[in-house]
DNA sequence: GTCTATATCGCGATAGAC
DNA sequence: GTCTATCGCGATATAGAC
């Protein structure tokens, strides 16, 4: 009601993906964004810290993240609460998405600084994991492994995934990659050992 | 010998070098860099393709990883090749330097653009070696796997080798790494099974 | 909302190396 | 002469300050 639509950043979203679908991220300005959005360039700003924000849900990643970590039982392991919040994560918010999920890999391709923003995206999931099994208890270094471990299959599952044409769940891929690393943990053991 | 002093982009990487660790990558402006070498911002950007690159030597980093994975002996395999890699890297680049990786880290953490930009760096590598391994005739999805394993075990020794206060071998790090990623995915793989 | 700093890129001119 | 590095000027977009 009053003076302002009330979704301006669900409208700003939502003029910032067609733009990038479109013709580019790096060819479309935010004020062009803000246009269509009907809107200035200023309030583009006050709602997203700069322009590659709008394609990454960042904020709720963490929380949604940080939940299954902290919400989860006493009585099972690190690696399980994992498994558990990756299967979850894979089933509610990525086999729904799929299309979504595969324009953020090509403009992630097409463009260096929003590949950037995704590793980093990436990176923060990593840490979030980490520190959250460090509160829980776990030992820091073996908390870090487990980190970057959750990531590496999460995002050659997504990969994985994408690149099929079924429609199996993503959470599938996850678990040969899951195979695929024991494999190649092992070979690396052995080597140094 | 001319007007020109021919040693333009090593200049800049200092001034620039000095700046950041004085004041801070933020705080420190193109304009006043290229002041510091005797050179005008446009030159800067003419060697750099933007201010954060002064800080890596991508091109040098990819050449050597590209010429350790097409240069190994057919007759070992691709994990053992890896490795050889990394072991000669870690001696002959980053022992003799743990200042400057230190300094780079700091950079890092301060910066959220720099470590965007590592971030990059490291999946650059993680890319590379996948593709080379690809070249030799590996699968690529065991590829793909190893090249992110090698970067976990890369950087999560830095992270070590760099909190010690001995200076033992960054490799050392990267071994006791490989033995704990072994752990942690029998674990993962075990529970998907 | 306006104003401004700073990064980054395009173009034409110039100076010296080969 | 051609080639390359440099300069100077200017334009635009992002991002932050006021």
């Amino acid at each position: 009601m009053g003076r302002w639509r009330p979704d301006a950043r669900d409208r700003l979203r939502r003029a910032a993906l067609e733009l990038f679908a479109g013709q580019g991220f790096a060819e479309t300005t935010v004020p062009e964004i803000a246009a269509r959005a009907g809107l200035t360039t200023r309030t583009f700003f006050r709602h997203f810290p700069d322009k590659r924000a709008v394609l990454f849900l960042d904020e709720e990643i963490a929380a949604v993240a940080e939940q299954f970590i902290t919400g989860a039982p006493e009585s099972i392991g690190p690696v399980a609460t994992i498994l558990n919040g990756l299967h979850s994560v894979s089933t509610e918010r990525f086999d729904p998405r799929r299309d979504d999920i595969r324009l953020l890999r090509n403009l992630a391709r097409s463009d260096e600084s929003v590949r950037e923003r995704d590793l980093r995206k990436r990176a923060m999931i990593s840490e979030i994991i980490c520190d959250g099994l460090i509160a829980r208890g776990t030992e820091p270094s073996t908390a870090a492994m487990i980190g970057e471990v959750s990531v590496v299959l999460l995002y050659l599952g997504i990969d994985d995934w994408l690149d099929r044409d079924t429609d199996e769940p993503l959470f599938d891929s996850i678990m040969a990659k899951a195979r695929d690393l024991r494999a190649v943990a092992a070979s690396f053991d052995e080597k140094v050992g």
